[in-house]
DNA sequence: TTCATCTTGTAGCCATAGCTACATATTTTC
DNA sequence: GAAAATATGTAGCTATGGCTACAAGATGAA
C-alpha cells in the first residue's frame, strides 16, 4: 500500500516549477507577520499617548494582553528599528517614522473595520476581525473598500 | 521633561479595567495564528493529492516556500494533533478531522477570492491578499462574503 | 525621610518556526 | 546489482514571542 505514482512524472512536474506562486505568497505573509507586532505596538503607543497623555509598559502590557516582559523585549527591537525613544524608566515616545506608521495602521484599521461594517457585519466582529484581517489588506485591496465604502455612501444618498 | 501625568489618575483609568477589550482580540488573534500553518499544510495536502496522487515532503517544501526541514517537523507536530498520518519514508495522508479541516479551508479561501474578485481585485491579488485574511474571517463575517457574492450575483442576473 | 507600593528591568525557561550541515533511506539509472 | 541522484530524517543553530521569578528604580504616604 501507500504505492507511489511514479517518481519520473513527479520529478518532471515538480522539477520544472522548482517554486510554485503560492510559495512566494506564504513567504510574504510570514514577512508581514514580523511586521504585524510592530504595527499593533505603534499603534497602541500612539493610542495611549493621545488618550492618557503618554504610553507606558504597564499600560501596554494590558492593551496587548501579554506581559510587560513582552512588551520590554519588543520595545527594544522597536527601538532598534527606529519607530520608539524609549529611555529606562520613562514613558514611551514614537519617533518620526514610529508615528507615520501609527497613521497609517490606524487609516487603515479604520477603513477596514468601516468597510466590514457596511457588509452589516456587527461592531464587535468587525473590530475583532479586522484586528487579524488588516495585516494582510494590500493597497489594492484597501483602495477597493474605500471604493466600495464611497458607492455605499453615495447609493445612501441617491436614496433619500 | 517627558513629565507623568498624576499615577493616581492613570492608576484609576488602568486598575478600571485590568484588561482592554483589544487585550482579548489580540490574544485571540495569537491563537488563531498557531492554527494558521496548520491550516495551510493540511490544504497544501489535500491539494497535492489530488493534483499528483499524493503529497511527499519536498512537494510540500516547495509549495510552502520553506525547507524540508521545517516541514518534517510541523508535520511530526500534525501528526500528534491527529490531523496527519504519516511513515517514515513515505507519503502523507490526511486522517479524517485532517480531510474535514482541510475542506473548510478550501471553502473558506475560494468564498474569500471571490469575494475579492467582486470587487474588481486582480486574480493575482486577490489570491494573495485572501492568503493572509482568511485565517482570521469569523464565521459571521464569511456569512456577509456570501451574502454579498450572491447579491451581486442577483445583480447581475437581473440587469441582463 | 523612610517605607510600602507600583513600575520597570533582567535572567532564564519554554515553544514555534525558520535555517544549514550532515546522515541515512529510497529510487532511478546504467 | 551497484552507483548516482533524490528524498527523508536528525542535530543543532538562530530569532521571535510567550512566560515566571526575582531585582531594582520611582512614587506616594505616613
Amino acid at each position: 500500500m501507500a504505492s507511489r505514482t511514479t517518481s519520473k512524472a513527479r520529478q518532471v512536474v515538480a522539477g520544472a516549477r522548482p517554486e510554485t506562486r503560492q510559495a512566494e505568497n506564504f513567504r510574504q505573509i510570514r514577512r508581514e507577520h514580523a511586521h504585524e507586532i510592530a504595527e499593533d505596538y505603534v499603534e497602541a503607543i500612539a493610542d495611549l499617548s493621545a488618550t492618557l497623555g503618554e504610553a507606558r509598559v504597564v499600560d501596554l502590557a494590558r492593551r496587548l494582553g501579554v506581559t510587560h516582559v513582552t512588551v520590554n523585549r519588543t520595545l527594544a527591537r522597536l527601538r532598534e528599528a527606529g519607530h520608539v525613544n524609549t529611555k529606562p524608566y520613562r514613558a514611551i515616545f514614537l519617533t518620526e517614522s514610529g508615528r507615520k506608521l501609527a497613521e497609517e495602521c490606524k487609516r487603515r484599521h479604520q477603513t477596514v473595520v468601516a468597510f466590514l461594517r457596511s457588509l452589516d457585519i456587527s461592531e464587535k466582529v468587525a473590530e475583532k476581525d479586522a484586528e487579524g484581517i488588516e495585516h494582510h489588506v494590500s493597497q489594492e485591496t484597501l483602495a477597493a473598500f474605500v471604493r466600495h465604502l464611497a458607492a455605499a455612501a453615495a447609493g445612501i444618498r441617491s436614496s433619500r
